[in-house]
DNA sequence: CTGTTAGCGCGTTCAA
DNA sequence: TTGAACGCGCTAACAG
């Protein structure tokens, strides 16, 4: 047995006034009568009226749902995003509706479709590592809905982005890596069409080119950001090259890697000196500890929100890219003992 | 410069018909003449047409958004239910709206009540720590909101719950500790108003029962779920009572007490055996790793999803309750080491 | 098979 | 300060 859902015109039937009265009374700022707006809000209480927020913004041309697109939910750094962008979302009045692409452009597509067909207020994205084109977000464009990218972004789209400072990451971690001793530095690299792994593989050229060290490309394995693939380069590369540190772009290559070397009877830091990037909470459980580039998603998604609320209500987007700090969390693969290096943009 | 969006209305006279055959078209089934309907979609894909949603749920009463309440979600746990959700409910057309309550009973309020006037077509709940009072939920079993309780639950409320095992998890778990040679076990407990936590006392003294050992209630630690206060229960429970053993009721704590005890010289699982519960990442990675009670979030949030997608449409709420398989995963911190044992539910 | 009509619930004119 | 009327975009009933 199915009550119906109160109405406006409800409560205005209850009290003898019309619905728009009713109407202007909830909105609050309009004019109405401030005894008559008391009594509409006491009636709309005691009669459980909860609003249609689809007839309204279907009225009003104005939405309070936001959508964001990411690759995955159950990630660490993802999740982090997620919860900073509610944080500042939800007492600003907005809410989220996330989908995920899993890593699929086909999926982002699709994702982009279905929150322009929700009419949502503003879109955050941060693209599949699959996405090389940018085609179908004219349209999000084209009908003036803000669209904020943060972690994996491009610049072919305008409108604000947010990303951590993988460059100056890479950088300093490298330089930590050199400054410890290490000659043959190793980069773990991911898909270098991402400008993530683009950037920290930047990183890692400039400081050995600072250091004078050669760049040799031989010691860079791309698409080496799962486990398996920290394993395996251990044995493909870092042994037969005779390298002695590594900088890996992910923890997880890093943590692949440590496991592996241990398992060959190999010292860390004493052989090989390892330093991965996103400081997953596993880092400083595993033996030894593993050294790594903190990024501040929850931030990160204070600062999506910040940005996507700014662009509602703007006309025109505008291009402006924020840099979300990152520190070098300096720990035992490394040959460090929980120091911390703050690292200065 | 905001193009307009294309309406049906815009489709129909450009092809010189009416709104309604164009809808008929776009619906699919309904009968329309089939060349027709290829010139309607060929003109609407050119057009660029995405219709909108908002106007077809006011008008047909039904919503393809599902709302889903978590306390958190940045939480290994929570974060991987809801990707368990989204793979089954993301095929079959809907969306997830998504709201942190960050355990506070306030916000789980608010979040229902946001979600009602979103007009969901169903809403997905695991309740925060603080939630006591389910007196909110009325309105939605009265406005015949299919409503499915998640690992957090109550039998207050009708409707499906899938919970895990716990209680199959903590007996499994004693007795593992048990049988490894255990005599004064203690247990770092939850909340006992949360069914959770209280389920997985029950398994704990169930077990001591069963091998003869009498419970002692000063070996229950209550609200030891973080890090903290298993390090502090190391010192003001643990050595003073002389446990030999310690069933935690999460990782965290449990984490907190290997801390502590390394910290205080003292063998793991020499002197303490230790297991944990939900099998974090980092239960394998800490040193000596940690037996853990593995529960399986994706599954479980492969089942909320069917659960919310079968109540959809029913006319009464089902009160089923389903349990969601455990397996305690035996490691160093209890004297095993790598072994796997299934426990069979 | 297609057009006409009506209305989902709300917000915003224009009058009074 | 309030009421009447209209329409956001779409679906559904009823004709034809």
């Amino acid at each position: 047995m199915v009550k119906k859902r109160v109405t406006i015109t409800d409560i205005a039937h209850e009290m003898g006034v019309t619905p728009s009265t009713v109407s202007r009374a909830l909105a609050g700022n309009t004019r109405v009568g401030s005894n008559t707006r008391q009594r509409v809000l006491k009636v709309a209480a005691q009669m459980g009226y909860q609003p249609n927020v689809l007839a309204s913004s279907l009225r009003s041309g104005r939405s309070d749902t936001i959508g964001m697109v990411v690759p995955r939910i159950n990630r660490h750094f993802f999740s982090h995003v997620i919860s900073g962008v509610e944080a500042l979302l939800n007492p600003a009045g907005f809410n989220l509706l996330i989908i995920q692409t899993h890593e699929r452009e086909e999926h982002e597509r699709k994702a982009v479709h279905t929150l322009l067909r929700n009419r949502v207020a503003g879109i955050i994205i941060s693209h599949s590592v699959e996405t090389k084109g940018f085609s179908h977000y004219q349209m999000v464009i084209d009908e003036g809905v803000p669209l904020v990218q943060f972690d994996r972004v491009t610049e072919q789209i305008v409108g604000a982005r947010i990303v951590n400072d993988n460059f100056l990451g890479a950088l300093r971690s490298t330089q930590h890596l050199i400054k410890n001793g290490c000659k043959r530095i190793a980069h773990f690299a991911g898909a270098l069409h991402v400008n993530v792994y683009q950037e920290r593989l930047d990183g890692y050229r400039y400081a050995l080119e600072k250091a004078g060290i050669e760049y040799d490309p031989s010691l860079v394995v791309e698409n080496c950001i799962i486990q398996e693939a920290g394993q395996e380069a251990v044995a493909r590369i870092v042994l037969p090259k005779k390298v002695d540190g590594i900088f890996a772009a992910s923890d997880l290559s890093a943590l692949g890697a440590i496991q592996k070397l241990k398992e060959l009877n190999k010292a860390i830091p004493g052989d090989v000196k390892i330093s991965g990037f996103a400081n997953e909470p596993f880092a400083e459980m595993v033996e030894p500890t593993l050294t790594s580039v903190e990024q501040n998603a929850f931030e990160m998604g204070n600062q999506v929100a910040k940005a996507v609320i700014e662009s509602i209500g703007k006309d025109e987007p505008v291009s402006e890219e924020i840099h979300i700090p990152v520190r070098l969390i300096q720990r035992r693969s490394s040959g460090s003992d929980a120091l911390l290096m703050n690292s200065v943009v």
